[in-house]
DNA sequence: CCTATATATGAATATATGTTCATATAATAA
DNA sequence: TTATTATATGAACATATATTCATATATAGG
């Protein structure tokens, strides 16, 4: 690999150490997928919904201005990354935020945007 | 809006005080643009050897295993995203790190995708 | 000026992704 | 059972996006 490289500001040595200490490719495409879930408008809407409470379909639905079948998509998405869990209660689904650091990731990203004003 | 949902688990005064806490949609577009930046394997890999230290394009280019094409193509996404900054010698262009607050959104991440195990 | 090198960029292509529509499933009530 | 309601899902469609290829630009050296 690095015998493609004709610029080659850095030694053989620090680009071996780089990639060394780099995660594996696996877990950089798991975080990855992990940051692309976050990524869309839709679906950060219904992550910050369910931030304030937990929340049926329906008024999902409502408080997103989504379809109701979109809403059901993309709560797919979000259960098969584990971000929410459900509950059901007869035929009425709750869902809710699986994990708290969610909003520690919110608040970051906010700061960061913040910063470049 | 709430004449839509069927189901209303919560009233509309709860819906109302949620919709209001919401950041505008404007900010809320920028944080899902942000993320969508963060979710992509290829950029991912160019941001965290870039927090190792600085470098060119060639290097980047040799130690991403992309070719030069594609990685200037990335960067240029992540220099409209402010992520990283540029720092010319002559014909080789050095890329770095914008801000820090990378490494720990990168970090609180990770430790998501560890405690999911 | 001409050549070589590093980087940038536009067009084309292939793939991924979000939404919609129609419909299926599951649970409850009559 | 039948009807109703809440949710889920598959297919189709439109759009977005990442990569490749060819080429442009910029800088340095001869």
């Amino acid at each position: 690999m690095t015998d493609l490289c004709k610029c080659k500001q850095i030694s053989d040595k620090e680009m071996q150490s780089i990639i060394q200490d780099m995660p594996d490719a696996g877990t950089m495409q798991n975080l990855a997928d992990f940051f692309k879930v976050f990524g869309d408008f839709s679906r950060l809407k219904l992550l910050y919904f369910l931030s304030r409470t937990e929340l049926c379909v329906a008024d999902l639905s409502a408080l997103a201005n989504m379809q109701q079948s979109a809403v059901s998509h993309q709560l797919k998405i979000l259960r098969l990354n584990r971000l929410v869990k459900t509950r059901k209660e007869g035929t009425v689904v709750y869902y809710s935020l699986d994990d708290m650091h969610i909003k520690n990731l919110f608040d970051l990203a906010l700061e960061h945007l913040e910063e470049q004003k």
